[in-house]
DNA sequence: CTGAAAGCGCTTACAG
DNA sequence: CTGAAAGCGCTTACAG
């Protein structure tokens, strides 16, 4: 395969290597006859430029970091997915990086700018509880996607996420509306500034507000991986405290959860009701369908791009507040 | 945050930029005491290598694209996270480019060549039929994960994949050996090459030899998505066709296709019994479980980084075979 | 075992 | 509106 480069192209269309950049990097500056005829050139000889020679001068790179936390998170892995395929329609590219869940999300992508200089940094589902320096030190534009990043106060961060407090105490105001009155949680018990952290503090913020006392016992702490919720619950039943209802940290967790009930012969929602969160595809295929607070997947995609965009070009980035909606699933019963 | 250059760790540590080069590639010729002391410099300035520059250099280069074709295979991008995990190990770096179902691997392949200089190429899920033309077109190390491409012939071409043939052939030697004889089959009717195709001309061997007839009414075409499974075995089932078990051509099929079932009020196994392909760890929290013929991601993805590490260095691609094994679920039941 | 120099394919002031 | 030249941070013959 042999390969084009600028210079053949600009021999080609009789200009210099400096027309066909400024042709490339669409600069106004080029007469529109020239800009022409330099296209056609590109056309005819299938010239693709080299990304790594037009990333070296420091102004401009294409590409942008995707640090995701959790390979198995798939809300997480859809949301990537999404933001691929539209940010490639705005001509980024992506370098999708996994990190496990005890990993450190700002080493790698220190490490990342410094080996590609980077246009800029999408975060799924980092953890900012006491990174503020790290963030800042990054001084690079960067998205937060899943969790609220507006305490950091830095003009080139900007982030957009569901609410997850108020998603948090929609779940158990359900739950209680419907009846239930003892009910049991499983996740990850993280710090109230991140997403999943925000959850839980909803949850409890509900139970304070209904008069509930919150149940240590009932309170069974996983990762966020079908493994570990399914154990952790087996664990939870065999302490034998009665409960008629459980939240799950995310759908994952509550599919996890739903083995280990239908394993150990408890009926759902015969005997518990079962509410996760998130709104998986998979969700609407567990027998029963998976109760949830369903994230806009679709829309927050969208606004992560836009918000990079804007951030890149200087605009002070935004933090986007969504709301979460009840999706209605038959592992929720009333007892009323 | 300052940018450190090989110039910075050349002058700190009293040699030239060259031999910064060289010990950073790991060159032998480098005297001990001279590589010690520049990794003392490394380390202490924590200079990281700017990969846009070095793999300017059309000789080396250390990206490794993985085109993972169906974004929604969460067989194909599990196995994807492994060999990015192993490939790190062996200081590979990964473009992960995942495409539609009905978008051209090649074309992705190409261009990404072409901006990138790669290293070499991973293909998961690759269709290879009339497509030997394009591939060595590449002329670039390949290694076809989960599809036998033995027929291709280049020395730069490997591939790992399991007989997907004898895995169709023993999905339904299993099934007939059970009782079942009336058997519905959905997933997409691929060519004979691919790995989709094999499974389903391996169930048709076994058809032939329990001398099953193969009744296309009770074939469903689908692509590989739950909403496509669900929606297909729905309308196969409004048939009111008789039939006692149902192979998919996926485990993600396979779920699709219980919820349909369950949907329409059959029971699984009690009415059909219910088989896919993969062995995906959602597979395991299906209620009921699914029986599947799982394949080895483990050792998949082990020798997918071996085989790309043999052919860039030059040896002459293999082609794996794997066996798959008969993952027992309680999706299926014997009539006998 | 080591270094000076050319060059990878682009971009970007600068000059015209 | 266009081009010659310098330079991005590295690697690689070549010479010693």
């Amino acid at each position: 395969m042999k390969i084009v480069t600028i210079r053949d192209v600009a021999r080609e269309a009789g200009v210099s290597i400096t027309t066909v950049s400024r042709v490339l990097n669409h600069r106004e500056e080029v007469d529109p006859i020239t800009c022409e005829r330099v296209d056609a050139v590109i056309e005819r000889l299938n010239y693709v430029r080299n990304a790594n020679a037009s990333n070296l001068k420091q102004r401009h790179t294409d590409f942008v970091a995707v640090i995701l936390r959790g390979r198995r998170n798939l809300f997480l892995t859809d949301l990537a997915e999404r933001i691929v395929a539209l940010g490639r329609q705005k001509h980024m590219h992506f370098l999708l990086e996994f990190i496990d869940e005890q990993d450190d999300e700002f080493l790698a992508a220190r490490r990342l700018y410094l080996e590609r200089n980077l246009q800029g940094i999408i975060f799924l589902g980092a953890n900012l509880h006491e990174r503020e320096g790290d963030i800042r030190g990054l001084d690079l534009p960067c998205v937060f996607t899943s969790v609220d990043a507006s305490r950091l106060k830095s003009s080139k961060v900007a982030s957009v996420a569901v609410d997850n407090f108020g998603a948090g105490r929609a779940a158990a105001d359900r739950l209680i509306e419907l009846g239930h009155c003892s009910i049991a949680l499983v996740g990850y018990f993280g710090h109230p500034e991140d997403s999943t952290g925000q959850r839980l503090y909803g949850v409890l913020e509900s139970f304070k507000n209904h008069g509930i006392p919150y149940d240590e016992r009932l309170f069974a702490d996983c990762d966020f991986t079908l493994e570990k919720a399914r154990r952790c619950t087996a664990g939870l039943l065999k302490k034998n405290l009665p409960f008629t209802a459980l939240i799950a940290m995310s759908d994952t967790v509550a599919m996890g959860a739903m083995k280990a009930l239908y394993d150990l012969g408890v009926s759902v929602p015969g005997q518990v009701s079962v509410v996760g969160f998130d709104g998986i595809e998979q969700g609407r295929y567990c027998t029963p369908t998976l109760a949830t607070m369903r994230q806009p997947a679709e829309e927050i995609a969208r606004i992560t791009v836009n918000l990079l965009l804007d951030v890149t070009s200087g605009v002070a980035g935004r933090h986007v507040l969504l709301k979460s909606e009840w999706l209605e699933g038959g592992s929720v019963q009333s007892l009323l």
